[in-house]
DNA sequence: GTCTATAACCTGATAGAC
DNA sequence: GTCTATCAGGTTATAGAC
């Protein structure tokens, strides 16, 4: 996403490129109109041309970054004919992904709900996230009554998933001065952290 | 803390609790002098002497808030005499306290510290964070060695933790509006939720 | 469509009167 | 100590030329 640089399409893409780049790095609040310009190498007034305001650009950024994670992940957890292990790397997998490349996504996306949740909550509700949450409830609780899942509450599956999963990226600067040992990169921390959510979900769904 | 409300110390009291309330709320960036100073009744240029610049300013109430927090953690983890599993529950609890009395506490603490880390740290290790730290260590390690506590990586143990702990404040609105069913509050859906976390620590070190 | 110029406002910080 | 007045710089947004 934001280390693509694919800058070869019109205008408008390349400012949300930039756009995106900035708002990850130092959120709404800490982006200005004039940050971005500069980094397009246009001047501000385009901005506001193409997107009439700082929040209407910081709409079509944030839709486009969960847009193009939820899918994904969806289509991987669906797949029952997989073992949950298998799945569940997978997705973590997935998200290490698009976590690397872009390290401040999970604190932004948290950050911003924070700041202003109902903008945010429409433009997920716009994206069909409730749809796609529905589609794996639905798939989990098939499972668990076929008897292939043991029955454990959704919101304690999603929270201990979620919390595991992003508490790396969100916490990052505590984890790399506290917790990770001297020669050790973030990446091999993440790697062995990896091993320990797959157990936890097998745990809770496989007994 | 943000609550007790008690403006009855000299004006510059008044004025850490009110900044204490803002930055917590809408964080560094998202709180002016200006906002702080109508919030206590008094102009911008009394802040600046009492606290010649904003930044010392946040130093003063991010070291209030994680100073008062620290000492009380320290003390219950190190009563090797009670049960873990006890013990962890007294730990959520005075968590719990706090982050209730302050829901955003958690996000902010993330937020700053991805602000502008080496400040944040430099307050921080003034506080005497490392001693705290290396004292929990030191007390399990022990009890590892006597065999009254499972051998697990310190971090494994840490991480999980504060994931779980943390994870329902930092995500606030997301559990509300997604997780949390009808006619369920978010007291009633913390208490479950603190048996999880007692459940999956013992389970790490006790089997 | 993209630019220059500018409006209208808010920011942190300081100087100096009382 | 607390105030008024003010500074220099930044912000979003718009108007109008090309």
């Amino acid at each position: 996403m934001a280390n693509e640089k694919k800058h070869v399409g019109g205008l408008e893409a390349r400012i949300v490129d930039a756009a995106r780049e900035l708002f990850l790095e130092r959120g709404f609040a800490g982006t200005s109109m004039s940050d971005i310009a500069q980094h397009v190498g246009i001047n501000r007034p385009t901005l506001h041309y193409y997107f009439r305001t700082k929040e209407r650009m910081f709409g079509a950024v944030f839709g486009g970054i969960v847009g193009s994670l939820v899918p994904r992940v969806k289509d991987i957890i669906l797949q029952d004919d997989k073992p949950v292990g298998e799945r569940v790397g997978k997705v973590v997998d997935a998200y290490y992904g698009v976590f690397t490349a872009n390290p401040s996504l999970p604190l932004f996306i948290v950050r911003e709900m924070d700041r202003d949740f109902d903008g945010v909550a429409n433009t997920l509700i716009e994206l069909g996230l409730k749809s796609y949450i529905n589609s794996i409830k639905q798939g989990l609780l098939e499972e668990m009554k076929a008897g292939r899942l043991k029955r454990v509450p959704m919101r304690y599956l999603f929270m201990t998933f979620y919390s595991m999963l992003t508490m790396p990226f969100v916490a990052r600067n505590l984890c790399c001065n506290v917790l990770v040992s001297d020669g050790e990169s973030f990446a091999d921390f993440l790697a062995e952290w990896k091993g320990y959510i797959v157990d936890a979900v097998e745990r809770m769904l496989c007994e």
